[in-house]
RNA sequence: GGGGACGUAGUGAAGUGGUUCAACACGCCGGCCUGUCACGCCGGAGAUCGCGGGUUCAAAUCCCGUCGUCCCCGCCA
């Protein structure tokens, strides 16, 4: 290798360097052999070039060209050539010029790959994940990973630009409740006692907002044991944000401008600001879900009003006993099967529907077995508010607004998916603000924080607190993008009286909150700032911006949904000795075997 | 904790009780080939049908269990 040094990258070749003498290495794409002449397409992190060995060039390289096999590394060392015209290949970058090959150096040989290493490959994601670091080799793979390697430059360098101090918080930290399931870390040299992993830096940016930093921000790894999903993983990074002396107006104006110059600089995409807003109860009232996809219509309309006389008892019992009745319009789709009805029926169920009601509107009349239970004023009524016209199919939910709504809200989004209702090109940024501050559990039997337990309540609900605690609402935030949560922040609570009245709300008693947020309230009585800030799902965010349709794409070495990784098989057992040193025994007496 | 889908050569996949039932494609190996770029042509190797048990004269195929991957509900302040 003293010798030979690389002088490019593949496609950093153009015609521009015809002639000239480069040295080039990388791994063996594909090797067409055609016993005299031997073409070697070479890779690299940029993409592919075209070398050529013909013996003429040079009969003992041609030789040993014949030996090379796929994923091989090697050093090649050659001379620029334009293609014949007839042989130029235009779906390469390079596919204007050729190397020609007079020497030739195998780095380093290779298996034969479990699977093929290019895009739009037909293998399963348990094979992708165990050989990873080959499945890291295709283009899109890199792709994705040097969009969010630009995405953390630019959110750097625009964070820095607006006075944002970088600054990291603890890995190893304080359990707290509330929340997610920690992973828990056992200390060594506190037998019996254990660290946490952190959820978010919540409370340590609030804290560097006592000490005056002022503007904070941290790209920040954070931690929560809870079950997978498609964009979910246990272990995923924030864009983490916390500003002094600010209200909602400030925070949405730095993560709307912070979003538009990534997209930018990114995606050359100029994205409109300000955004969309709703309210959590209108998105709710009119999406369904505090989450909505608002790249597509169909809302939710509720008429109850209209079909709470029916003859049709379901709808009448229900509108009797305080709940709603809404419904959606799928514009035009009355050419869905009885079978097609049946799926969506069962799909709703999940969600905690009993059932689900559909009238066909034919030309020749309504189709439905609800329809005839209509007077014929109701279905004017209906027509009206849900705009019907030949053609359409209308949905009908009816129970508690929350199910209601879940039921809906999850159907709309089936549906505009299913119904190509979506343009996927579209980038569609939205607010959620005022969620409400607490949530009734009735597992726990108390209130919970619907955002966290440090969000600070709107104003003029402060008084409500002790009255109606269901009723206030919080200074909370979400953002959402195409019907995924990308950001979500608060104005916190920056006095202690009220973050002891939101503790005691909350179930948490006074010495709980002594012990585990002793330091949180103390730091208040000490000048804390009123301050607030914003989070983001950051993979999630590069998920979106890929088009990827799950979360591991975007992400170098991924867990699967049950936690593990099958590239290195964590987790797994530890020997006694290091479980003596942390004082743990082990009681899987009632769990598997593992 | 629950619901659903899937598991057959290296990879993808056909086959749902019986006599070529272990196809096909890509990949791999060997041979031929001086303009290919999804090279082509000829030949070849490669599968205890995820694993364990059961039913049967007979199981990739039916039943039970188990393991693994994915999607979803619960959970994710």
């Amino acid at each position: 290798m003293a010798d030979l040094k690389r002088t490019h990258y593949c496609t950093d070749l153009t015609e521009k360097d015809v002639g000239q003498e480069v040295a080039l290495m990388g791994w063996v794409q594909r090797r067409r052999d055609h016993g005299g002449l031997v073409f070697i397409d070479l890779r690299d992190r940029t993409g592919l070039i075209q070398t050529v060995f013909n013996p003429q060039e040079d009969p003992e390289t041609h030789q040993r060209s014949h030996a090379v096999r796929s994923e091989y590394v090697i050093a090649v060392k050659g001379r620029v050539r334009p293609r014949p015209d007839d042989m130029i290949n235009e779906k390469l970058k390079t596919g204007r010029i050729e190397v020609f090959i007079y020497h030739l150096r195998v780095l380093n040989t290779a298996e034969t790959p479990p699977f093929q290493i290019e895009d739009d490959i037909d293998v399963s994601e348990a094979i992708r994940l165990k050989y990873r670091y080959l499945d890291l080799r295709r283009p899109s793979v890199q792709r994705n990973l040097l969009l969010r390697h630009k995405a953390y430059q630019v959110t750097r360098s625009f964070l820095d630009q607006e006075g944002f101090i970088e600054i990291e918080t603890p890995v190893l930290t304080k359990s707290t409740p509330e929340g997610a399931r920690d992973f828990l870390v056992p200390s060594r040299l506190n037998p019996g006692q254990f660290y946490a992993l952190p959820q978010s830096p919540q409370l340590f940016k609030q804290l560097l907002m006592v000490s005056g930093f002022d503007r904070y921000f941290q790209i920040v790894k954070c931690y929560r044991d809870e079950d997978f999903r498609a964009d979910r993983q246990m272990e995923f990074t924030q864009i983490d944000i916390e500003m002094s002396f600010v209200d909602e107006e400030d925070v949405h104006d730095i993560t709307e401008r912070l979003l538009a110059t990534v997209f930018k600089e990114l995606l050359d995409i100029e994205i409109p600001r300000p955004f969309k807003r709703l309210t959590y109860a209108e998105a709710t009232s009119r999406y369904g879900l505090d989450k909505p996809d608002t790249r597509f219509g169909m809302e939710l309309k509720n008429v109850t009003d209209i079909v709470a006389g029916s003859e049709f008892k379901l709808f009448s019992q229900v509108a009797q006993n305080g709940g709603v009745i809404k419904a959606i319009n799928a514009k035009g789709q009355s050419s869905l099967s009885r079978k097609d009805l049946d799926d969506l029926t069962d799909f709703v169920k999940i969600y905690g529907a009993k059932g689900l009601a559909w009238i066909k509107i034919n030309p020749d009349g309504w189709q439905s077995p609800i329809a005839k239970f209509f007077s014929e004023a109701e279905k004017e009524a209906l027509i009206r508010a849900l705009d019907v016209e030949a053609g359409d199919v209308l949905f009908f939910s009816a129970d508690t607004p929350k199910v209601v709504n879940e039921i809906l809200g999850q159907l709309r989004v089936k549906l505009g998916r299913a119904l190509n209702l979506i343009n996927t090109d579209e980038y569609d940024f939205l607010w959620v603000t005022h969620f409400p501050m607490f949530e009734y559990s009735q597992e726990e039997q108390r209130y919970t924080a619907m955002h966290h337990p440090f969000t600070a309540p709107v104003e003029e609900d402060l008084d409500k607190l002790e009255t109606a605690p269901g009723e206030v609402r919080a200074r909370a935030y979400d953002l959402v993008l195409n019907g995924h949560e990308v950001f979500g922040g608060s104005i916190r609570i920056h006095r202690r009286d009220i973050q002891e009245k939101v503790f005691h709300l909350l179930g948490i008693g006074q010495e709980e909150a002594e012990e585990k947020f002793g330091f949180l309230i103390k730091a208040l009585e000490y000048g804390a700032p009123p301050h607030g800030g914003i989070a983001s799902g950051f993979d999630r965010l590069i998920m979106i911006m890929t088009g990827a349709d799950n979360i591991r794409d975007v992400i170098a070495f991924p867990k699967t949904q049950k936690a593990t990784c099958l590239l290195t098989d964590a987790p797994s057992k530890v020997n006694r000795q290091q479980l003596l040193e942390l004082a743990i025994r082990l009681d899987t007496e009632n769990k598997k075997e593992n």
